[in-house]
DNA sequence: ACCGATACCTAGACCTGACAGGGATAGAGC
DNA sequence: GCTCTATCCCTGTCAGGTCTAGGTATCGGT
């Protein structure tokens, strides 16, 4: 019964993508199949979450994209993360420690 | 530099909320404190966020209100935890850890 | 000929949390 | 007596982010 995806938390698409692009170019669909693959099936990235926010984040800086052929010969809009991303990418991984940290935190007391 | 409070992760109100009620009753105020109090200042619970989900949940059936006096004589609003509330900490305690690892996962295959 | 997977995208609804206020009382310090 | 901080409650409005639900198109396999 727990094979159904886990939702997103949110606010971590963003970190999400952004270390995806960190080890690598991916094109949207690739990007989404990483992550679900890497989360074990656990996290989905929906197409309509997926869009908006790399769109956001190409006018904000964090990553550039271009159009190229995928191996199978189908045409593909490629993104790579750009140097602010990377800086980008540092503050939130960090953010995002912190705030579970956090929260785990405040868990395990309370059961105490 | 690390005493600036952390942003609250979105979705885990409701969590906090009633996992610190689980362990007591706590009027607004002191719920707020309290969560405070645990993460060492780190997170910060926002009155104008705190009211809000605090009527959203009592709608839901999740926690129960009464007027009662604190210990210094003032009037205030304490809050109970559930028998629905609980089985929904239940839940979103295990989704959140389940998220988290998930999503701690895809962070961490990603460096490699 | 069809269907599932690959690949892109938008519109609208929805929920949540933050900001910015407003109000009132108690206690401590001057 | 006065002021300031802490305690306590609440609302309106807004921005932000995600999901649902659609639409478009190509490709490979059956």
């Amino acid at each position: 019964m727990s094979d159904t995806p886990a939702p997103l938390l949110a606010g971590t698409l963003d970190l999400l993508i952004l270390k995806t692009l960190a080890a690598g170019t991916f094109h949207g669909y690739g990007i989404a199949q990483h992550i679900k693959r890497l989360s074990r099936e656990a996290l989905r990235i929906e197409e309509g979450s997926l869009y908006p926010a790399l769109s956001r984040m190409q006018v904000k800086g964090w990553i550039a994209s271009e159009w190229k052929q995928t191996p199978t010969g189908r045409e593909a809009r490629y993104y790579r993360i750009t140097a602010a991303g990377r800086k980008q990418l540092g503050q939130e991984e960090a953010d995002f420690k912190r705030s579970i940290a956090a929260t785990v935190r405040v868990l395990k007391l309370s059961d105490a």
